[in-house]
DNA sequence: GAAATATGTTAACGTTTCCTAACTAAGAAA
DNA sequence: TTTCTTAGTTAGGAAACGTTAACATATTTC
């Protein structure tokens, strides 16, 4: 009666691609057209405009017939969420577990759909964890990671390393 | 003409979440019915005669009607990577992050879908890579993590509180 | 064994998201 | 300005995946 809901949708993921394409266009382009979105999304032009029709109806997008494309604060906000997840995933996966860009990239694009607040925050928080480690561009325990990987084989840790030193002075 | 193309359709996620859910049922109640997958799945049991329809005609699955459902050898091995890749998902998320396990659970079981081959090779490495750790159950530096993660401080790394210790000497 | 219940299937339909083909509007070039 | 090209839209349809309603088959239970 009278209420409002605000329904916050939970948008699909291709809408949320579609957001994202948006803000990329307008990060590079300084404004974003229908053919832009569409070759970058490798999707045909009335896919295009169906989608717009559909964020402009959810209010997460201004679009007038044969206009730029451009989002409400509304749109910009979910785009930016959205993007955030994509960047941070890619820093995951290539920054900290080295995966070959490209298939980071890949990988990146499907997941950002599925991360959970909780879980984006972790992530986040993980990968400032180790940017930000005193140890140098890579905490050393991460470079023994990738020895690990690549041989198999961990580099024993200081504290064995010390039982063995007292080991042998006996 | 005649030679048999061996069609490794990809799966959809959604064909790939009944696989799975295939298997769970046969684990746990040693056969998979109609039934027992609707419920598992929230979904109509329709939709679960519909999707066995699609998947008996990949060869994934044996199924007769009103009979229980099997998995062909082929189905077989495509579900449990998929369970694999869930299993992984979990054990990273919850062990290693220590996100809800609820929570963990419902990300799993979404990225379960987009996870590339070598992602799942290095993560898998990864979680080995901590679950070896000779520093115990979780490693030190993991342990740095959870602190920083808390607390937002993290606890001077060796190196500096050695060269601390050296220029008190001083 | 017959009735009642549980299980499974079919048919018809809705939604989402993509497509092609054909059309319209806008912008550039002559 | 008229024409050519590019950009955008509309209409119509297909595939994937889910739903409900109605029907068919198994399974219990008396």
């Amino acid at each position: 009666m009278g209420i409002k809901v605000e329904k916050t949708k939970k948008l699909s993921a291709s809408m949320e691609d579609y957001l994202e394409a948006i803000v990329l266009m307008k990060q590079d382009n300084d404004v974003a057209r229908v053919r832009d979105i569409s070759r970058f999304m490798n999707v045909r032009k009335p896919s295009v405009t169906g989608a717009l029709n559909v964020l402009s109806e959810k209010g997460l997008v201004v679009h007038e017939r044969y206009g730029y494309v451009d989002l409400t604060r509304e749109g910009e906000k979910l785009a930016q969420k959205v993007l955030k997840k994509h960047k941070m995933m890619v820093k995951f996966l290539c920054g900290i577990l080295k995966i070959d860009h490209e298939i980071a990239a890949i990988d990146a694009c499907k997941m950002e759909h599925s991360i959970s607040p909780q879980t984006f925050k972790k992530l986040s928080k993980f990968i400032e964890f180790v940017e930000t480690c005193p140890d140098g561009e890579r905490p050393d325990w991460l470079k023994s990671f990738d020895r690990y990987f690549k041989t198999g084989r961990r580099p024993e840790c200081r504290v064995r390393q010390i039982k063995r030193k007292a080991k042998n002075k006996k």
